[in-house]
DNA sequence: TTGAAAGCGCTACCAG
DNA sequence: CTGGTAGCGCTTTCAA
């Protein structure tokens, strides 16, 4: 195994400057058709691939992008790296992952980040540190915060863009559903309390509820986890409570729920007890659970996400908050009109 | 936003060579206490971090790691890339995602991952293409494909590592099991023909089949596709059927086969018909489906995966195929002893 | 242990 | 349009 073929090597076989060779890969440069015929034969040959590395050294642009995650429990955010890894490839760049266990970890992730010159960043889930973001921005990386909104009067400089769908929307849709459908005393899982979604969705809920002359009747905690929200939702329903709808912070939970409350507590969603969750993961709509639910867009999300990296890699520094419309989507899990 | 401080900046503030800067961040360089102290202390003040692709450069180690997948549907790969990405951040690595969808797209994916100076490559996926892997592996590119077999007799010159769990084994258990328990009309629902695991879960299992006297009684195609899993558990108990039993060759198969069976076709699983699925997805093991199954343990194929990498990257060109050991996992869906 | 100097493979700027 | 030349930021000889 000889070492890889450098530009030098496919100039001297094509009897051209390394100059040409570097033109022939650079769109738009100026070559004589001629001169890339001969190029890309003698490249072809000896199996040349520009190395990337070294380009990006000289331009400054990796081409890389980060992605900034942390559990992968939450089935939303796979979707969200397939769409995002895809629709990037088509634009060049590519996904360089960071899963982040921990805010501790944050300072380690973002010396990395800097290490590998990325071009941009974006930040998923909701479990990372706030101010991983700041500092990127500060040190004039576009961020986007994905699925979270950027920090309110933090002591970032430089603002963060970010992406999210309506969550305060999808709250009072999902509280309108309830109320319509006669649900009367509804509870509230929520996700992690200081999460931007988790507490747009519920203010939304609340506002609704209010609107309609209601409040919460009961309210617990899951963090977004699955265990948490099992424990959660026994707490919800323990004797004595009169529940008769509960709205969970995502599916995630929701599913958690849904568990305990037929199998565990042999309850009747939904003539019983209605059930609505938010994000449509794709398990939601599998036949053991029908669950109805807020959908996020994914596919709406990550195109915004990557039009806002864009945008900032190339020169527009200003940050923007782009926001997407949620759905209902009613499965079996809510009484039907 | 100034640009990034380079070694020679720490140099000059600390009074000291480029070269003592390079070194203090060199493990294993010698350089004096009195020196280190300097240089840290002008790199904390500057925020200085080294330039990661300077240093791959001229290191020819890029300490990236191409993760090449396809579709991310069955829920067993984003367990794979959360727990691949976290091992290989913690011995220094970084994954680089490729979303490649179909074979066609191979050619493309080879070249980005040659541009990037990927150090290793992890192909997962049973979709994709049988020639990508071995060009790497031509290439001097340590290539360890994870959960299907190298391409036996194929035209690489190179071997390529593999990771898988013992599938044939996993077949052979799924058998056993249903025979011990009574079910006697059996029927498989395969996986990608041309897959490795499909395959070998079927061998073992025909094999244990045919050592019981028995043979499989009907065999539909899923390809590893949810829908089309739907529709084939729909012909494999279309009226007349006798099937007591069915075996599918993943979870994300059997969820949707129990979905139909269930919620179409009433079946009452696991008395009227018994279904056994493989890998352990975290949702068979939700309340709504409680599904018994085959597990594929992550964390060691992982392990594995990233020790292969590892001894790969380092000079051991012996290519290796490791099998784990898979493990039965008896939830709802087959009558109890 | 240290600093000077020579590149890693490439792009970008020249003059021609 | 072309070929030379000067670096990008770093590691790595090599003498000192």
């Amino acid at each position: 195994m000889k070492s890889a073929p450098r530009a030098q090597d496919v100039a001297d076989l094509a009897m051209v400057s390394q100059s040409a060779v570097s033109r022939t890969f650079t769109p738009g440069a100026s070559v004589s058709e001629e001169t890339r015929r001969k190029v890309l034969a003698a490249a072809q040959k000896l199996g040349y691939r520009p190395n990337a590395l070294a380009r990006s050294l000289i331009t400054r642009r990796s081409h890389i992008v980060a992605l900034v995650m942390s559990y992968l429990e939450n089935q939303f955010y796979p979707l969200v790296i397939e769409k995002l890894s895809q629709k990037l490839q088509s634009e060049g760049y590519h996904v360089l992952m960071f899963i982040a266990e921990i805010d501790e970890a944050a300072d380690g992730v973002l010396a990395e980040i800097l290490q590998y010159q990325a071009d941009g960043v974006v930040m998923a889930s909701a479990r990372l540190s706030r101010t991983l973001a700041g500092s990127c921005a500060d040190l004039g990386i576009p961020v986007v915060q994905f699925n979270r909104i950027s920090d309110i009067g933090g002591l970032a400089r430089h603002a963060t863009s970010s992406v999210t769908s309506d969550n305060y929307a999808g709250g009072r849709m999902a509280a309108e559903l309830l109320v319509a459908r006669g649900y009367r005393r509804i509870g509230f899982l929520a996700g992690l309390e200081d999460s931007s979604t988790s507490r747009e969705r519920e203010r939304g809920f609340n506002d609704a509820l209010a609107q309609a002359g209601m409040t919460v009747a009961r309210r617990e905690v899951g963090q977004y986890n699955f265990d948490l929200a099992r424990a959660a939702t026994r707490r919800l329903f323990a004797p004595g409570s009169d529940l008769d709808a509960l709205f969970a912070a995502n599916d995630h939970m929701a599913i958690a729920a849904l568990d305990v409350m037929r199998h565990e507590l042999a309850l009747d969603v939904p003539n019983d007890v209605g059930l609505i969750g938010f994000d449509d993961v794709p398990q939601a709509a599998w036949g053991g659970y029908r669950l109805t639910t807020v959908r996020q867009e994914v596919e709406p999300m990550v195109d915004a996400t990557v039009a806002l990296l864009s945008e900032q890699m190339h020169g527009v520094l200003r940050a923007r908050d782009v926001v997407v419309p949620c759905l209902l989507v009613e499965r079996d899990t809510i009484r039907h009109a």
